[in-house]
DNA sequence: CTAGTGAACTTACGGCGTAAACATACACTG
DNA sequence: CAGTGTATGTTTACGCCGTAAGTTCACTAG
């Protein structure tokens, strides 16, 4: 009577293998909630089940982020004809923040990046089209190696934030610590009383805010453009 | 006849107990090879006892970075008389650059420093050092305070790549991966190509090299300098 | 001497990644 | 049709991890 089979399991795959992890990922929580069982109880399915479809953990998340690498690589494609008749400041630019917002929406993917153990060929992609753009504006191979080095992980659209992920503290707390950090760091504190961070939303990272960011690689971009004349 | 109480042992405390965990992540394998338990039996003591010292394995990281940033402090106050004359953008490059001697010893920090949770009063006198010399040298708070978010991990002394710990792949092994590379990557494969890497050793993460960071930071501060001056 | 204190130790728990052995179900060959 | 790999999922087990809870013990203040 009790026929065990059910009627029928959807077959695992690699790749849903890997879509589970950045579900969870991406859920909240980072790569932190990504964990061999946890990924199979999100597939109805053993932990030791998921070794048949990916050779070990690391392995699954260099897949994650190839998934997620290869949708920014999509995504650069399909806005491809829009940027044809751009020159290479606008080109390179729209482009980074095109794979900032891919960012946004995965953000465990900067730090899934720093783990990687072999070279992603989505990556090489994308920065075959960074580099492609450079070299169609006029940058020589050495140039443009060097401005590779310069923008780093800028290029993929991060940048590595050093404070607080916390939650924003709260005004009177703020305040106190102001107060108190004007003995040690009076510059700060000054700054800080003068800037009055008014967008108390971060978007990446901690204080990292969109029109920091653009700020940061318009620099960039400005510095190497005026490279590129002289 | 058996004395169990050996002579005298040598008491714990919070900072020989960071020590020893800045010992084994230096020693090699970064903060993988740092644990509760391996701590402790770095010191000839269980991992428990660790907790009378330090809070948890978090504020056990917090503490040794901050221990890296006090010396970091320590190094950068004890040059200040010799920057005393330079100019803004010399005094900030000779900063930095000392940050990334540290941070070359103790390749560990910026990964650690991600993972904080609280911000660290040695880090705050860091940067109100570098804002303060920003400021001596005619900054506006409010350029001032986007040029600490365009350095961002940078005025620290380290920058995120994005390529490859790996071991550098074998002569032929590369050879042959840049003939595969050349039909999907066309750029990079002619760029790689022609900027023979011919410095084979990475200083820091990396493809980062030196010099690659020099050139980065210095397109930066030129920029700065340009926005500085108009 | 005794009580109290703090630091180190012991034990135990649940979670992790994964090696190894086992079970099942399907595809292909004779 | 029977027989046999081969792929896929399961079970069990091991040694790590962080850390909660309870225990021991040397020391010091009263």
């Amino acid at each position: 009577m009790s026929q065990t089979t059910e009627p029928t399991r959807t077959p695992l795959s690699r790749e849903r293998v890997m879509r589970a992890g950045i579900a969870l990922a991406t859920a909240d929580g980072g790569l932190d909630n990504v964990s061999m069982r946890r990924v199979g109880q999100e597939l109805g399915v053993e932990a030791m089940s998921l070794y048949n479809h990916v050779a070990n953990k690391a392995a699954l998340v260099d897949g994650m982020v190839d998934l997620v690498i290869d949708e920014l690589n999509a995504c650069v494609q399909s806005i491809a004809p829009s940027t044809a008749g751009l020159d290479w400041r606008s080109a390179l630019r729209r482009r980074i923040l095109l794979a900032r917002e891919v960012m946004l929406e995965h953000r465990w993917v900067p730090a899934a990046l720093e783990s990687r153990t072999s070279v992603s060929p989505g990556l090489i992609l994308y920065f075959d089209g960074v580099l492609g753009i450079m070299i169609a504006g006029g940058f020589s191979f050495d140039l443009a190696h060097h401005a590779l080095h310069a923008l780093g992980s800028r290029a993929l659209g991060f940048s590595q934030e050093l404070f607080n992920p916390a939650t924003p503290a709260d005004e009177a707390a703020t305040a106190a610590e102001l107060v108190a950090m004007a003995a040690m760091a009076p510059n700060l504190a000054a700054m800080l009383a003068e800037v009055t961070h008014d967008d108390p939303d971060s978007t990446l990272g901690w204080c990292d805010d969109q029109a920091e960011f653009e700020f940061g690689i318009d620099v960039l971009l400005e510095g190497l453009a005026r490279r590129l004349d002289t």
